[in-house]
Formats: C-alpha cells, structure tokens, sequence
RNA sequence: GGGGGAUUUCCCGAGCGGCCAAAGGGGGCAGACUGUAAAUCUGUUGUCACUGACUUCGGUGGUCCGAAUCCACCAUCCCCCA
C-alpha cells in the first residue's frame, strides 16, 4: 500500500502542495494534524477552506467538538481506517499535517494503540508528583523501568507517569513495548516529503506573516466565539493550541492584542523549531527547501511515476 | 537653578569590597519525544590556545593586596522643588 506524506514546521505551504498533488495523483487527504480535528477551530489551525475541502476530500479534520478528549492512539485507529476507505475507492492517500507523532503511529509504529490507558492511575500520580516532587514518581518508574527511567528525565512528569501506567496496565514496561514495536513494520510504503526552509529568518517572516492574516482574518473573533460559548478552558487539549492559549488572556483582560499577537508569534516560531528537531533527525524523508526550489516540481521529480 | 534616584552581559533584572564571567527570568541556539504532542521536557548561551588565561558591569581617574560593588569628576535618563 502506497501513500505519500506531507510533513513540515508550520507556514510553508503544506495545505497547498497536499492539494496539488492529489489533483495530480487521484489522492484524497488525511490531516495529520493535532488540533484540525476539533471543529470551529478554523483560522487558528490554518485548515484548509472549504473551497479546498470540496476540492479534493479531506479525513480528520473537524471530527471533535473542542470540550472533548482525543489523542495520538484516537488519531491512530481513525488514520487508518481511513487508509482503508481511500484505498477501496482506489484513490491515494496523501497524509498531510506537522503533528509528527501522529504519522509516525501510523507509518511507523503499527502498536500505537495497544498499550491502553487509565486515567484514574494517572491522576493518582500526578497528585503524587505534585506533593512529593518529581523524583518521587520517577522513582517508581526505576524500580519497574529503569531503562525507560534512564531515558526520561524526572521533571518529565507526564511521560514518566505515562510509562508508569503503561506497566500498570498491561504489566509490561514501557522499554519493553517499544522494542518489540520496533520488530514489526506497519504495511504502508510511505513517501515523506518534507517541506522547510534552508533559511531560519524566512521562517520566521513566514510565521509572522501568517499571524498577521490570521489576525485579519478574524482570529480574535473565532476565539471570543469560542470563549464565550464555554469551549475554551485549561481542561480541554484542544486549549493548548497555539493561536488560542494565547489569545485568552486578551478576552480576561490580562493582555493587549500587541501583546498577544507576538506571544503568539513566538510560540508559534518555538513550535515550528521542535517541528523541525523531529523531523530533521527522520532519515528517509525527502527534505525539500521551500524557499529555494519550487516545491511542487521538487515532489513530482521525487514522487517520480508515482501509482497509488 | 536646587535636591534625590538610576546606568549590569542580546533584553529584563539580582548583586553592593574577595566565594563574580556575574543569581533568576526572557530571547537565541541545540536536543529529547511510542495515548494530552500546537503538549511535555532537557542542555547551552563573553572570548580564547577553554580544570587556565583574557576582556566585561555608562566614561575617566582614584582608594585598596583586591572594585560591578567605595570616592571624585563627566555623560545620559527619571523623579521632586523652583
């Protein structure tokens, strides 16, 4: 099963070629995408309009309603049965988005979402980090764990709680699942293209940029929205995205726009940066410089005779 | 015109005679990441020939074995009285 995939910091034109290419290779696309499944998170996400979206169909984007739970295991389930769908049409499926754990449980880690999960556990835990220090539970973790406690540092409180619970529920370590996920190969053929920039500074003018069209697009407005009908709240994941937290405090009156507007700027400029950590150190994707070549030439001379 | 306060490394800000290349935070840079991942976390950040040397705390000069820290003058900014 072949598919391609479109990954990248954010502001360089992912949406774009995702959409050229499925034009090109009878392709429909999968979002890959944290935060573009939570429905009336539009501007913020930077999802693709609904002018694109009747274009060429488009998976997982605004399947949750911001109040609800979803993850990376939630991500992986859907991901793939929507390869499937795509692939019974006899269409190609184009994954597209900057969430890079998102791919990788689907190209990479066939596993993902076996390793289940116990929320009662894990606010036993935190409560137990938050009043007796961060050592405290990392200390738990060495007896069971220690491989998984040597690679993850203490203060990391939520994935030492994580592999904690992962023992807890299936009674294997964490260290142990990732080897043995390691063993098995997903079914897919993925071709990564990955879209940067060479230059840092023409990011960060992209992501600027980029802010300043979502402020005029109204971002302000989707947040009030948002704000007011009871969806934005520190509970929620969803909350935690980039173009919302920061725009919070300007509806509580703790921030000016100005003030939020480059808060915003900045953490998007911090995002784009772990974005490219990830996915500089994944060898077999092919790098492709935005702002030097032209990106949809660049991946049809990879994608080459490309047939789903 | 008179009186008082400030000036610190990219920024904010601590330091008030030796333990100071100088706390802490921000920013920058680098990194980790297998169920919250747009999240969470880590390292590094004066220069160099780097277990040591050199330059730095507005400027100049002084006191002292020794100064970012004390004194004098100068510069700039702020506040108060005229």
């Amino acid at each position: 099963m072949k598919i391609i995939a479109i990954v990248g910091p954010t502001a360089v034109g992912k949406t774009a070629l995702a959409i050229e290419l499925a034009k090109k290779y009878n392709g429909e696309i999968i979002s890959c995408d944290s935060m573009q499944v939570y429905k009336g998170m539009d501007i913020g996400t930077a999802k693709p309009t609904k002018e694109e979206m009747a274009t060429v169909k488009h998976h997982l984007i605004n399947i949750k309603e911001p109040n609800e739970s979803f993850s990376c295991a939630d991500y992986a389930v859907l991901a793939k049965k929507a390869i499937e769908d795509i692939a019974r049409r006899g269409k190609t499926p184009i994954f597209c988005g900057g969430t890079g754990l998102y791919l990788d449980s689907v190209i990479e880690i066939p596993s993902f979402c076996e390793t289940a999960k116990d929320e009662e556990y894990r606010a036993y835990l935190e409560k137990h980090a938050l009043e007796n220090g961060n050592e405290s539970v990392h200390r738990m973790l060495k007896e069971i764990d220690p491989e998984s406690a040597e690679a993850i540092h203490p203060n990391n409180v939520k994935r030492v709680i994580r592999a904690l619970e992962i023992y807890k529920c299936t009674n294997v370590t964490k260290s142990e699942w990732d080897r043995r996920s390691k063993q098995t190969k997903p079914p897919y053929d993925a071709t990564v293209l990955f879209l940067t920039c060479q230059d840092r500074e023409e990011m960060y003018r992209r992501i600027d940029r980029r802010v300043d069209i979502m402020m005029a697009e109204g971002l302000m407005f989707e947040v009030r929205g948002l704000y007011e009908a009871g969806l934005l709240d520190s509970r929620y994941t969803s909350s935690g995205a980039i173009g919302y937290k920061e725009l919070i405090p300007v509806m509580t009156g703790e921030y000016t726009v100005d003030v939020a507007v480059s808060e915003l700027k900045l953490a998007t400029r911090h995002y784009a940066k772990r974005q490219l950590t990830w996915f500089n150190k994944k060898a077999s994707y092919h790098k492709i410089y935005v702002d030097t070549v032209n990106p949809m030439e660049e991946a049809q001379r990879i994608l080459g005779d490309f047939n789903g």
